[in-house]
DNA sequence: TTAAAAAAGGATAAAATTGTCCTTTATTAA
DNA sequence: TTAATAAAGGACAATTTTATCCTTTTTTAA
């Protein structure tokens, strides 16, 4: 809806990892995707996406798996995972898809629509994987239903 | 991004007719095609669905075209346009796309989500197709670019 | 050193969205 | 009445997004 299908799954990915690392454990896709009951193949690719982006940090081999340091959970903020998977469309595009999003020619929604697009915006910054992840530890929330 | 491609053109298209409406002047979906720069026949379907929910009037045969009664350009709201081309996911989906959006068991970014939402919402329930028209009319917005 | 585990990557496939084309129906004005 | 005009509708095509499958590379532990 706001976010793409990948997208989506790549955040709940991302919350999903640094929680369990939070506990010191690697996990696969598999058990990822299981986790976040997303396809896993599809996963997979996003979970690529991620680690070029040094977003999370994956290991080859047996006991290998995917995780995130402790303080780079905090220094990740949602933004960077939809800047990584749906690029910066959200940040800069126009709500009523003109070529441009520009005030100097705006479409007839535009101030309505940058002050939405703003507060999102912020809001994605300033959210930590951390801080999501701690909300799942205790049992407040949730990755799947 | 925020609204499908189909619900960007049903705006425009809307707002287009609205503003000609004000003229007394009837469109036809060549004129609006040409006028916010969307492609013709992916056009016309979307007036179509516009027009079964009553959203704009549609005349056939020569001197027809679409058309919006005065008062209904302050009756129509943005919300009914999107709710009518892109169903209400927008405004019930899960940000991080869990099956259903509850607060009783929410995703981790579920109260930051949801604020956002509400705010887009409010903004679409109290934007009128006229307040958008006579932007246009003066000159200060645009529908292509 | 080898077998097994796990991510990376490439090639497709399925589904959804976006877009086109052509025929039918309704209406108007000559 | 008829020719022309314009929306409605159905069938199909292209593109994008989502999803799967299979092979290759890396790494570990026995
Ligand atoms: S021009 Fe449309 S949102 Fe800025
Ligand atoms: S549960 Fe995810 S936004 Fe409400």
């Amino acid at each position: 809806m706001m976010f793409s299908k990948a997208c989506e799954y790549g955040i709940r990915a991302a919350v999903y990892i640094a929680l369990q690392s939070l506990d010191g454990r690697r996990v696969s896709v598999t058990e990822i995707a299981e986790e976040i009951d997303s396809p896993i193949a599809f996963t997979a690719k996003i979970l690529q996406q991620l680690t070029r982006n040094n977003i999370v940090n994956s290991v080859k081999g047996p006991t290998g798996g995917f995780e995130i340091d402790r303080e780079e959970m905090d220094n990740v903020k949602l933004n960077m995972i939809v800047k990584a998977i749906d690029g910066d469309k959200i940040y800069k595009g126009c709500g009523l898809g003109l070529k441009e999003c520009d005030a100097q020619k705006p479409c007839p929604l535009h101030d309505k629509f940058v002050d939405i697009r703003t507060d999102l915006s912020r809001m994605l910054k300033s959210t930590s994987l951390f801080e999501l992840a701690t909300g799942l530890e205790i049992g407040m929330t949730f990755l799947k239903r």
